[in-house]
DNA sequence: CCCGTCGATGTAATCGATTCCACGAGCACC
DNA sequence: GGTGCTCGTGGAATCGATTACATCGACGGG
């Protein structure tokens, strides 16, 4: 692979000169300019990215680490993040943690290793020392989605408070009375904040949230399945079920299928998390809609605006309700699902 | 950040001796080795890839250029392919094309600028000078999925002659003759082959294939939606339609949606790629399942064969088919699926 | 006792870029 | 005509590692 220094030998400058075409500088004779840019087209020259960043201790890439890329949630924020980030001239590196703090430890190590200029973290537990380092050494670092209360990193995400209001609504005018949730990872924000925004929620109803009715999941199909299998087995089952994010609505549907019940006759179900299969599941899931792709843009600006020296700011974006058939039929849709 | 020259200062040695300890050179002693590993401790030390990058040419990377992330098929490949990586010490940065030959070229152009060390590349055209040169230039490089004819690179594939030839048995049973296609790009193999194979699978029931059966998609879930209102539209509409990936069933079950119409009843359907969403359409979508983690792992393993010096050879393994129940019920189920 | 070998270590070159500094030519101004 | 600028250019240092080569001391064999 020929180098800037068989460029310059090729076109009788010197390296410096043809540096200086490469990246632009002024004083550059227009005719030195050509015989480089003539060397560079015969030579097939591209830069070597690794030692430009050596160079100039800029990589110009992101490192994003997502808690699970089989979840089309982040499946869509990843994609939404390097669309912004190769607007605005940087890569994406993505690492998928798997919901493991040991995989995600994995990734942030070896990002770091990599000198990424930046990186967005949708942290899979309270942070590991590694982490918790970094952010305190001033690599720039925004948390997306999920965060680690305590640590001065801008956040972005979206706030279900008022959609889930909205549901509760909506399930308490269908005539539920039960309703229990299937939680995230009591390690993760959203895993803590679903549950506690719900409670409120059924509180301005007057109704409770027993412990038998929240479920322990880890935002994974398999837990959403045994978590909904036990409620199915309680003396008193819950009539609705709220599945804090979308894998674990997939699995208690898995669980009420086994059966051979139906939602919504049998157990009625919501999710959180809107995507697009749930217009064709059997029955089309009612779900709590994030702005998933405005989230991941909103998250590179705040980490590029960080990485070149301006504020970066936290935001917040309101989810909304989307209402399909998944609670009950006679419904008056607070709205429709434009998917 | 600390540097080696501060790990050797700090352990009173030359950078050269620090260097051997960390990759582990036989001729070091104890006391230094000792001395060196406190140092990297007390300064968190973590060696800079990028400049051992530069110094050794190898940057212990995989790039993997895939059609569309957004794809659940793509997005396990994605995901094996990574963790297989990661098994044999290497990391993976995803470019995700988008099934636009322009969004492939810039991420080949940018993985081949980071000097990445082999390139996975599922094509979403007959490929541009600038891969086609790459591999004539002898950067590692192995197809997945999709390849391009003519290019002396390994291929990593699913054969799905027989599962074809299986779901047309299926369909030719549950008493359908008139069957439709939606094709992928004719600029990608998937796209040619899937058609040629059902064609061939008709006709060993004395069935024909007309052009107006065959549908030009784009493997995006609109263009299932546009071929499948047009199949609906026509004078004598299939009682069958097939769709070459899984985003264009969604776009067909849209269509079929939207008409008020019923799967299997008005309109029968299947799909090329099985998801584990399809267990829960309404109705369950029969579907020819690939191998995907094996197909990951294999193309992974036949990468860093060729990166290592080793043959890398092409891998084909078979796909099967599921039966569901969107071609009709009273099938005598090939295989179940046990998704 | 001397020489060859081996083990531990340091010095310095190297990878491919960027960039500071020096230098010479050309030009304008006084 | 000399002085001082600007412009274009090249030499060389630099980024942080790896590694060939040189060096030096200890040790064993003849």
């Amino acid at each position: 692979m020929a180098s800037i220094k068989d460029v310059a030998a090729e076109a009788g400058v010197s390296v410096a000169t043809v540096s200086r075409v490469l990246n632009d500088h002024p004083s550059v004779s227009a005719d030195a300019r050509t015989r480089v840019l003539a060397a560079v087209e015969t030579l097939g020259y591209r830069p070597n990215a690794v030692a430009r960043s050596l160079r100039t201790d800029q990589t110009h890439t992101l490192g994003l680490v997502i808690s699970d890329v089989m979840n089309p949630y982040f499946t869509e924020l990843a994609r939404s993040v390097e669309e912004e980030a190769r607007a605005l001239g940087y890569s994406v590196i993505i690492g998928n943690a798997d919901e493991r703090p040991d995989l995600q430890d994995h990734h942030v190590r070896t990002l770091l290793d990599r000198r990424i200029d930046g990186l967005l973290v949708s942290p899979t537990d309270g942070g590991s020392p590694l982490m918790l380092d970094a952010a305190r050494a001033g690599t720039p670092m925004v948390f997306v989605d999920r965060w680690i209360p305590g640590v001065d990193v801008p956040v972005v995400r979206a706030d279900g408070r008022s959609a889930v209001r909205d549901l509760v609504a909506h399930l308490h005018r269908l005539g539920h009375r039960r309703l229990a949730i299937i939680a995230g990872p009591a390690a993760t924000t959203t895993g803590r904040e679903r549950v506690e925004v719900f409670r409120e929620a059924l509180g301005a109803y007057g109704l409770e949230l027993p412990d038998a009715y929240i479920g322990q999941g880890d935002f994974q199909a398999e837990s959403g399945r045994l978590v909904t299998e036990g409620f199915l087995d309680l003396a008193d089952p819950p009539e609705v079920v709220f599945a804090a994010d979308n894998l674990m609505a997939l699995g208690a549907l898995d669980a009420v299928r086994a059966r051979g019940l139906r939602v919504p006759d049998d157990l009625a179900l919501a999710a959180f998390d809107d995507i697009r299969w749930f217009v064709h599941t059997d029955p089309p899931i009612t779900a709590i809609a994030q702005p998933t792709g405005e989230l991941g843009r909103a998250a590179v600006r705040a980490l590029v605006d960080r990485i070149e020296g301006r504020p970066g700011e936290s935001v917040t974006l309101p989810a909304r309700l989307v209402v399909r058939r998944s609670c009950g039929e006679n419904s008056t849709p607070v709205q429709r699902s434009t998917t």
